[in-house]
DNA sequence: AGATAAATTGAAAGCGCTTTGAGACTTTGA
DNA sequence: TCAAAGTCTCAAAGCGCTTTCAATTTATCT
């Protein structure tokens, strides 16, 4: 069922059928309502190449997904996002196309999407501190929004971010208070923007309390179960080892605790975790008393907010570009308690 | 640049620009290269929706995500499947289009993505037992291929599944030739067809060796981390505790794995655990002797064959439809080893 | 050389929609 | 009753590409 034979069916022109879906004006109330009728009746949606070509949008958002073939590691987070930028694109009527490429097709696959003007826009994931994409966008005039930031990048672009360092100073802090000296940071990596910033936040807090940072308890590296454990492990085993943890994921959270146990040490008395939580649907952390101290902040909410961002720009060209800095909670759990010199013996 | 102003450049006529460009053999070589050359200088890559609308496809296929709202869940191991899916799709200048909705207006959805053509077929995700998607796309003329089987759907259609039944048979009695006998069934949810399915092959290896089902050693939810935990643990404190845990994922063999420590008992001598391993790229499970003894298939892998598939039915749609059943491997590991008895006391 | 076949190129129609510019029909006010 | 204004509808052009059918040029054969 095309336009053509939806007009003859209801004896109209398709000017005016088209004009009647699209709600235009100069159509008479009782027309459209003739005409929504049977378009619902014969399932009519229109085709959406053609209205793309005659429109010259396409109602599409690209993200681009590198998979780095050395560790063909597939960011976890990247479900809960994708779900909260999709739930927004469905309700505005935008499709989401999705392009898995090596890193190295990386930046042809934006000059591509572009060319041959598949998608009105897209978002950025995960930058770099020096992101090449956000100068590619630019140049090649296509609606972004970066969800996180680019520390190095000078010009000013659409962003959306958690603040990092904040998060992790406020961490930092609250083990601090309760005691700890010796923290061990269980970080992402830190050619990460995220992770170069958590890291920040955690060297701030020590040093405004004027406390020297110990390279041995700090770790940078992809957030897997098996390097939260093995971290902890090696650190619990070292000359000074820690009596807390700041852990930038909650599933390196859980090879930390499982490090924690098999020491014969209990979590949230002996040792201390606090982790950073996306607030992910099959990671929960949400108990009346949650498992983990944590900051929360959650993944699928910051997608949500980006694509609404996205699209408000694509609506509306000229308006000025948008920044927002989302706080993470702080969040009390089961995992953190006063230092009590466990560890030290 | 579009094509009639890179032909203009050329000299030539769009037709015979489009025809070097696209592969046809009525173009001298000379006159391809020279095409092809320029149209690299100038970035050139053709419009999709004239292309699609000209031809008649779209290059792209569709997946449908639901989110259901009572619980937000989004399943952990997505980010792996679509990022096979994508590799090939990439590989083979496809389109990956998302369409995130709530379940209640999934049926719709292929209605519509059917109704204005954007997508030349799609994948169907976690199929329940009877399935009501697998008939709409028929009735829709779209092309399929399912992950998973729909156990009550009768008429053929191409799917792509793990035999689940028998990986969970072979691990069952794999558990049962190490002396266990109360073994507990920590399932996926049994709507699910591949959940039902490894209850299924638990319960045929338990009664080929004349043994009772225990109703309190066997539970189906959705597999979370939390999930496992307090299975295990009520299990565990019970009148007949289980020696030994089959469990559908990883997340929430990390629970169980918990639920054992806190008992104080050792996983792998006291307890033994086998798991479902999707092989995700972040839950690794592949160290040089496994963690957890598994039954291991790779959904990023599956992921690949059902791209293939679909693109080889889009491609010849006369083709027979193809089933394809494979069998996960069974990995032994650190987390099982025989019978002591050590827990019935 | 002339005729035939092969190789190469082009004009134009068409894919299904939106939108401009114009025409026809109603209503209103004097 | 008539002109002006308002309301509704339509024919046709155009979005950027592919593809059919036809035309032209070049090569091949007798």
């Amino acid at each position: 069922m095309n336009l053509r034979e939806l007009s003859q069916l209801l004896g109209l022109s398709q000017t005016t059928v088209s004009r009647a879906l699209n709600g235009y004006p100069e159509v008479s109330e009782a027309t459209r309502n003739r005409v929504q009728q049977v378009a619902r009746d014969h399932n009519y949606s229109p085709n959406a190449r053609a209205k793309g070509l005659a429109t010259g949008r396409s109602h599409a958002i690209g993200h681009v997904i590198p998979i780095s073939h050395r560790h063909e590691m597939v960011n976890p987070v990247f479900g809960d996002f994708i779900s909260g930028v999709g739930e927004v694109y469905a309700r505005e009527g935008y499709d989401l196309v999705m392009s898995v490429v090596t890193t190295a097709d990386e930046l042809n696959t934006y000059r591509t999407l572009a060319a041959r003007s598949s998608v009105d826009g897209v978002v950025l994931h995960a930058p770099l501190m020096e992101d090449p994409r956000i100068p590619l966008m630019r140049e090649l005039g296509l609606p972004f929004v970066v969800h996180g930031r680019a520390s190095h990048e000078e010009e000013p672009y659409s962003w959306l971010d958690v603040n990092n360092k904040s998060a992790f100073q406020r961490a930092t802090d609250f083990l601090l208070d309760l005691g700890h000296r010796q923290i061990g940071l269980i970080n992402g990596l830190e050619i990460q923007d995220f992770a170069f910033r958590r890291r920040e936040g955690y060297v701030a807090a020590l040093k405004s309390r004027g406390l020297d940072l110990d390279p041995t308890l700090m770790r940078s590296d992809e957030m897997t179960e098996v390097y939260g454990y093995e971290s902890a492990k090696e650190m619990l085993q070292g000359d000074a080892p820690p009596s807390a943890f700041l852990v930038a994921s909650m599933i390196s959270a859980y090879g930390i605790r499982r490090a924690i146990q098999e020491a014969g040490l209990v979590m949230g008395s002996d040792v201390s975790v606090v982790t950073f939580d996306d607030d992910l649907s099959y990671l929960s952390n949400r108990q009346d008393i949650p498992i983990f101290t944590a900051c929360r902040s959650s993944f699928r909410d910051a997608g949500m907010r980006v694509a609404e961002m996205l699209l408000r720009q694509i609506k509306a060209p000229q308006s000025p570009l948008e920044q927002t800095l989302l706080e993470a909670e702080l969040i009390a759990g089961r995992s953190t308690g006063p230092f009590t010199g466990q560890i030290k013996d």
